[in-house]
DNA sequence: TATGAAACATGTGGTCG
DNA sequence: CGACCACATGTTTCATA
């Protein structure tokens, strides 16, 4: 857990950097910020270890992958019963096509961002998941015309 | 660019696998799929040449630094007009609260992940970027009560 | 053109002061 | 925390198919 570490300045400097570019190496990063690489990767180890970085993860573009189409899907459950938000964010989980899931407040109990090769893999990810599916009161789709700003950048 | 290159099989498995951890070595990917250590490297080197892997980064944990919540928010300009996104475009991206934003059609513009340490950073978020903003018509928040799947994981 | 093996260079993780 | 050392990793070269 660890979710209220306390960071000095040194480890926020060293988020930064790291969360744009996984791959810099603590030398690098040491010469930036004024530490050698060793007490760099000291902090980063133990930063993986509290917690604080969850993932060092190497992000794809879709489009490249043919994987050509974007959509933030609303999702609205026909009765809140918690079995049932339990099977749909199992199913979300394991959907290949969900990148990312949110149980949020408001209109919408789940938002999805999901990824799709064309329009007939999306509809086919919309039969799967929510058509066929009598916990579902509705839902709505919009499609994304262009991601602006993409990852998870945390300011610290 | 390069959005259209053509995969092999040997790609896609690395692809897999480099989103999950890109810290995995390429002997531990090779010794799965079949490849000498420096054919891995060699192929995840081009992929980075090739656009097709846009970044390695790490993923840090909101909570435990801090920005304990997240939204999101759907915003509706006033007239759509190319400057007007444009502008928006610009600021929400420079926002350093601003995770993510997408471009979408339907009954929002944009729609935006934002994170902020509690209620009264969101609150000083909204009114540096939405309240203070002729061109901004509505908004809708909704509040991340749970992410059930976070990154950027693309099916290939 | 892409591969595997080996040599080389670089980065990483531990222990010491 | 910095300096050192042992080890692992990534990179390049080269012969081969």
């Amino acid at each position: 857990m660890a979710t209220d570490y306390e960071l000095d300045d040194f480890d926020r400097e060293i988020l930064r950097r790291v969360q744009a570019d996984a791959r810099a190496t603590g030398e690098e990063i040491g010469a930036q910020i004024g530490l050698s690489a060793a007490a760099v990767q000291r902090r980063i180890k133990q930063l993986r270890k509290l917690g604080v970085i969850t993932a060092e993860v190497a992000l794809v573009n879709p489009a490249a992958v043919g994987q050509a189409m974007s959509f933030i899907v609303g999702v609205e459950l026909e009765r809140e019963r918690v079995d049932m938000l339990d099977a749909f964010r199992r199913a979300a989980r394991a959907d290949p096509n969900v990148q990312q899931c949110y149980y949020v407040t408001g209109e919408s109990d789940f938002i999805l961002i999901v990824t799709a090769r064309d329009m007939d893999d999306f509809e086919q990810f919309t039969r799967r998941l929510l058509f066929d599916n009598a916990n579902i009161r509705r839902f709505t789709t919009h499609v994304v015309m262009a991601r602006d700003k993409v990852g998870s950048m945390v300011p610290v």
